[in-house]
DNA sequence: GTTAGTGTATTAAGGTCTTAGTACAGCAAC
DNA sequence: GTTGCTGTACTAAGACCTTAATACACTAAC
């Protein structure tokens, strides 16, 4: 995986784990792989990893059992709550942004609709979690 | 103007310093005000502001006359492209976040259309940068 | 009991970001 | 010349993030 410099990792680790809860990559109820097979995969350090998965734990998707490792929460209506919640947030900073760059709601849906299919859809360069690309 | 916290500030205005010279707000060609008064108005360091005005000059968008001040590009096919690269790059994060959770292109749009007149557009919380609020 | 695997906590180091304060060079108005 | 305004440069301090390397408590398997 790939981060943006400039922004903690570990909160991009917060949206990463909960994209693969919401998604069910990580079914519900399922065991989390542990903290330090999740920082070998991603390539950062067990410590970093684990603030995420406070942080998750603290959202309620998921549960420690301090022995035997960590659980998808098995509360669906709660990931069904979050996954909206992210739909819902990726949203509005969408329409936050093409409105401060003065587009109107068709020509936002139209510039959608045409790069959904255009191509690549990589981050052009994803720097410092400020959409400041250029 | 608020901030994220976690993410450089800096990053942020230069967004926002973009925003208001791809918009019109501050006009190609027309003086850009003092870095002691920007940081006054926005509440940081002056050397903040001075960081993201170097980065803001690195991508073409102003001029510095050493002693008179900073002014906009006149170059207003700079500015086109830039426009386009800002929406471009706001549409491809959305449809990127959009495809993680697993949407299609019409449950997308529909969740544009839906939310842009929706009501509040508040960015949520805007944590660390990383798109992770819930 | 021993071993291995959990989550968790701690300390230290290095890096970046932000703020604060100061200083300098150059131009314009008086 | 003096004053005031620009952009620019520099150092220092504090805060946060990341990495690294341990160490501990607990459970399960043997």
């Amino acid at each position: 995986m790939e981060f943006d410099t400039g922004a903690p990792i570990w909160g991009q680790l917060v949206t990463e784990f909960s994209r693969r809860i919401v998604t069910g990559e990580w079914a519900a109820g399922s065991r989390i792989p542990g903290v330090r097979e999740l920082a070998s995969e991603l390539g950062v350090n067990p410590n970093t990893v684990q603030r995420a998965l406070a942080e998750l734990e603290r959202r309620g998707l998921c549960r420690s059992e301090r022995t035997a490792g960590r659980f998808v929460t098995s509360d669906e209506e709660r990931i069904d709550a979050i996954r909206a919640e992210l739909a819902h947030v990726a949203a509005d900073d969408f329409i936050r942004r093409a409105r401060g760059l003065g587009m109107r709601p068709a020509q936002a849906l139209h510039l959608i609709e045409e790069r959904w299919t255009h191509g690549d859809h990589t981050p052009a360069d994803g720097a410092r979690g400020g959409h400041d690309d250029v």
